[in-house]
RNA sequence: GCACCCGUAGCUCAGCUGGAUAGAGCAUCUGCCUUCUAAGCAGACGGUCGUGGGUUCGACUCCCGCCGGGUGCACCA
């Protein structure tokens, strides 16, 4: 919040000293280390380089021009030209002040101009396959994205676009009316469709008569047959039951659920359209879009090195040799629909990295399709690492020994028990398992959002419910005893808090303080890039600080005005700690 | 062969427009509960940031080469 009042003071500064600089990257940030004061800017080295000027020189010179004084010490110029800002504990205390009386969170919500309309495309599991471990990173990325884009005023759509047609409904066809089991559908009905369809899956390797009779049944489906349709209707909703009881337990919510069957209506006209346009020609009885040409090679989508080294065709295929459409044919519906539907300024695709090349094809490709439209969205495939196995290999569906979601958050839920019991004996048994559920659920989201999601990971039961060092039980912890600490202290509603009230004295208040300030300019950095392991690293890091403090300052005892300042310094840290939590989708429990 | 990704402490990983002495957790070791919840706090140990060059006031970060690992490369999605 102060950064902002600093940074525009600077770049006002920086405009009088030279009035045709851009000061779009005149930023000010928390500064690295305690000792070079509270804030930094770097911004006048870069600029002076680029003006070819001296930087300590330009350091100097706007400094000159520069007035702060109401917020900060005397601004200093160290090292090559580094700006160091020392701030006034009353300002920061008027910041806490203002948040106490609930005029603000330490962020900033979008305003009419910066609005922007973000359709989060994510999770998006198969029918009939169950959802397992390889699920939770888009599901939980996605999530978390949403949340906090909406927590910033920012108008948000989330699609489940989940796989509900191709060809594999060919063989869940033919096991549907040959293999199925009526008991075991009923038992258990994912588990059934997984069975049945490998069973054929390995008939079909054995026997070309079985693949035959795949296609023909596929082929069916996809002329309307009755039958057929009767039954791919209630492989959906069965396999629906399974989504909503993962999502309801994870926490998770769609706006709309389109799967890739709804866009089927436009597909054959697409196809149509593309070819009249001339983006799209016949070849080798397949319908595929060619590279243009007008790009260099090395940057063209379409096109690749052969073995030879010599530049050759990569198109993208939207009509396979026997009429279907593929996938490709489908994002591009559904790319079309979102963008009229919704008029969406932003789509987010969260899906793995090996996709990389196909998001790359299906972008450039929207772009020649509609040029105006595709110049006012951006489309971004927010991609993830690969889960590995322990062997370091990733593991694939059919591989058989994947970990299934909903076992896994099983586990977590059991583990969590295992420890709460031990550590509270004195609640309610219904009470420790409320609780287990929040941490154990929580520690799952937490690992798979702490690290950078270009990352592989390499999956491993503890580390995934991992309940000790930088997990979600901590920060969960640092949030209990923050709370319970405002809800003994028994002070009233803060909203008439004068800002004279708030004296920082002890140096872990003061570092706890700055910290709360940061929270705006984190949820930013997390919604922009896509990467809510800044926003995880920045709770744990207040909830270290915030047992810092706990323990080097008593609330209760304390006398005033000291008292007043440490309630109120709980009261924010807990209230940031649940929003916080709250956009990485993890419960906050009152009590642990 | 080509493209993309990765290589940071014993292990798992952070590292924000290039910025000041590269940070956490786990593991190992040492202290701290008659004091607001010890699911806690304080401290120690631990690094040629794969490697060799280049760019510049400054490189884990950008560029080039090399080594090692992973993934993908027209009718599955």
């Amino acid at each position: 919040m102060l950064h902002l009042t600093l940074e525009s003071r600077l770049r006002a500064a920086v405009t009088l000293v030279l009035p045709d600089a851009s000061t779009a990257n005149v930023l000010v940030r928390p500064a690295a280390d305690a000792k070079f004061g509270d804030y930094q800017s770097n911004a006048l080295m870069t600029l002076a380089k680029e003006c070819k000027l001296n930087p300590r020189q330009l350091a100097t010179d706007v400094v000159a021009k520069l007035d702060v004084s109401d917020i900060c010490e005397k601004v200093e110029i160290a090292g090559p030209g580094f700006l160091n800002f020392r701030l006034k504990p009353d300002a920061l205390a008027g910041v806490l002040a203002a948040a106490a009386r609930g005029e603000h969170l330490f962020f900033a919500q979008a305003t009419t101009e910066t609005l922007r309309t973000v359709v989060i495309d994510f999770s998006s599991p198969n029918v009939a396959k169950p959802m397992h471990v390889g699920h939770i990173r888009s599901t939980i990325l996605g999530d978390s994205l949403a949340r906090t884009l909406r927590l910033l005023g920012h108008r948000v759509i989330t699609d489940n676009h989940i796989g509900d047609w191709g060809t594999q409904f060919g063989m869940l066809l033919i096991g549907w009316k040959t293999l199925m089991e009526r008991t075991a559908l009923d038992r258990d009905p994912i588990a059934e469709l997984e069975r049945i369809y490998k069973a054929v899956n390995a008939a079909c390797k054995e026997a070309p008569a079985t693949l035959e009779s795949a296609r023909a049944e596929l082929v069916k489906l996809q002329s309307g047959d009755a039958e057929n349709l009767a039954i791919w209707h209630e492989m959906i909703r069965l396999s629906q039951v399974q989504f909503d009881a993962i999502y309801g337990r994870l926490g998770v919510k769609f706006d709309h659920t389109l799967g890739e069957s709804f866009y089927n209506p436009w597909l054959k006209t697409l196809v149509e359209e593309l070819v009249a346009k001339g983006l799209a020609r016949e070849s080798e009885g397949a319908v595929a879009v060619f590279s243009d040409g007008t790009l260099p090679p090395k940057t063209d989508p379409l096109r690749v090195q052969n073995r030879e080294g010599e530049w050759v065709d990569d198109p993208l295929l939207i009509q396979k040799s026997d009429g279907a459409s593929n996938y490709a044919t489908t994002d591009l519906a559904t790319l079309d629909y979102r963008l009229k539907e919704w008029q969406a300024t932003e789509i987010v695709y969260v899906v793995g990295a090996p996709q990389q090349p196909h998001f790359n094809k299906l972008f450039h490709v929207f772009r020649r399709w509609q040029p105006e439209a595709a110049a006012k969205v951006k489309l971004l495939h927010a991609w993830f690492g690969s889960i590995l196995g322990d062997d370091g290999k990733p593991f694939k569906t059919r591989s058989g020994d994947t970990v299934k979601l909903a076992d896994l958050l099983d586990e977590a839920e059991e583990r969590a028990l295992k420890v709460v019991a031990e550590k509270r004996p004195d609640l309610d048994a219904a009470v420790q398992k409320e609780i287990a559920r929040k941490v154990g659920l929580g520690a799952v989201k937490y690992q798979d959002l702490l690290s950078n999601r270009q990352s592989d990971y390499v999956f491993s039961w503890d580390k995934m419910l991992a309940l000790t060092g930088n997990t979600a039980v901590y920060v969960q912890y640092q949030f209990t005893r923050a709370n319970k600490v405002v809800r003994d202290s028994g002070m009233e509603r803060q909203a008439s808090l004068a800002d004279g009230q708030l004296v920082l004295g002890d140096p872990a208040e003061f570092t706890l303080a700055k910290h709360l300030l940061n929270f705006g300019l984190t949820l930013d950095a997390a919604a922009d890039d896509c990467r809510p392991n800044f926003l995880v690293n920045y709770l744990y890091e207040l909830a270290t600080l915030y047992s810092r403090f706990y323990d080097q300052c008593p609330v209760l005892k304390a006398a005033e005005p000291a008292r007043t300042m440490r309630v109120v310094l709980c009261d924010l840290t807990a209230r940031v700690l649940r929003q916080g939590l709250d956009c990485l989708g993890i419960e906050a429990p009152e009590v642990m």
